[in-house]
DNA sequence: GGATGACCAGATTCGAAATTTGGTCATCCA
DNA sequence: TGGATGACCAAATTTCGAATCTGGTCATCC
């Protein structure tokens, strides 16, 4: 009976934490971060409160790792469609898809939308180590200019700290959204056309690059997808 | 006598006005909006705090001709350069010095670095007529839009709205500042030329305007500033 | 008759009590 | 006997009424 249980422990385990981080993703999206209690995703989880903290030390954590796995989830749409086409692997294709998710995606969505106070929650790897979401994410452009400049994708004449922060600035002004407009709003889609229009024009090379070569950039981006993956999962 | 009186009082009366704007400019700019009080306008204006209600009707409207006024001068430093050099008028020259007005002039600094309370006051015109604020300088861009395109500075291929949404945006991404960045800060003038390079890249004609046709496109944008800055008087 | 500041009502702040909530741990089964 | 639990605790947050402050008025004064 041992064998079964220590067997079957661990697999209870795993269903009981996915459990959870259902009860805390439905929780964070009818109510966001602050009006969630733990005591309500025991509840919802059937539970005990105590279990909870059997899985994640601290709230913030539990809800690290729901952050963290939105925003794998988000990069490996991304990489699958660069896999499924090489020519999204492109800066102004990776940065309009970005935008998508994070327009679409409801959690990191409601993230945005005045919750920002969960924000340093994301500042936590699993294993306890700070600084994942500004940190990971800036490592993660600063390592794909560095492939998109390698492959000849981007000038190599601009310093790539500025293309970096040009990048980092539309990006925020087009996710923030042009600020108070009045009257009709541009829908998501075409303001994601837009920003790609944008980053095309001011970031990529005019020249329109080869098929291989495309294909072996995108090869690159891929990794740099992969390792930023690799990194949020700890 | 009467004459005298009737000759100085509006003298006197406007200088005063001034004293009490140049209290509430230093007061603001030390304290913020919501630190700042009527009693100690009237104090570091050296008169009654009544008086203050001779000049303006509410606080309010008090510190919305302050902000009329800051951005009037600013829209008269861009139409200098304007007039002295016919390229500023371009698209990503404007946009570029807006940034620049936006980021060094302390009042405009001081509201965007966190006394967004104070933009409430800005929606009131003199007379006391609503919305200024965004309201006039999205008119004010939309007429430099479409001033841009009729002088084929600007594509008119692309949707005029299109256009205005992305300057709107992209503006916004720079001034709000790329976020979070870790370590060195780029300096304002480097970003005004990142923001004016990307402007032009995404939005301005590939072709080299003619002299003689920026010398028009100029004299017309200056016709919008003029505007904008008239309605800001009322 | 223009300037003033005491005055007022409404807004804001303060603070202490009451409540909530993240996190612990003695207890309880299976 | 080890994993699950919920009563429990300290700290944080919310409440709410009192105290204070402040925008705006107006009777008074020069």
């Amino acid at each position: 009976m041992t064998l079964d249980r220590s067997a079957a422990a661990p697999q209870a385990d795993h269903a009981r934490a996915e459990r959870i981080l259902a009860a805390a993703r439905e929780l964070l999206l009818a109510w966001g971060y602050k009006r969630v209690t733990v005591d309500e995703i025991a509840r919802r989880a059937r539970i005990g409160k105590g279990t909870v903290y059997l899985h994640w030390k601290t709230k913030q954590m539990l809800f690290a790792e729901l952050l963290r796995r939105e925003l794998h989830e988000a990069l490996g749409v991304l990489a699958a469609e660069i896999r499924e086409n090489s020519a999204a692997a492109l800066p102004s294709k990776v940065v309009r898809e970005v935008f998508l998710q994070q327009t679409r995606n409801p959690v990191t969505r409601a993230i945005h939308a005045g919750d920002s106070d969960i924000l340093g929650a994301l500042a936590v790897t699993p294993a306890g180590r700070p600084v994942i979401q500004e940190l990971g994410f800036h490592t993660l452009l600063a390592r794909l200019v560095e492939v998109w400049r390698a492959h000849g994708l981007m000038a190599v004449t601009a310093p790539a700290a500025d293309q970096i922060y040009t990048i980092d600035a539309v990006l925020t002004g087009f996710i923030t959204g042009g600020l108070a407009f009045p009257g009709e709003d541009v829908r998501p889609d075409h303001r994601a056309d837009l920003l790609g229009h944008t980053i095309k024009a001011a970031l990529e090379t005019s020249v329109t690059p080869d098929e291989a070569v495309l294909r072996e950039a995108a090869q690159d981006v891929l990794a740099a997808l992969g390792a930023a993956r690799d990194t949020l999962m700890t």
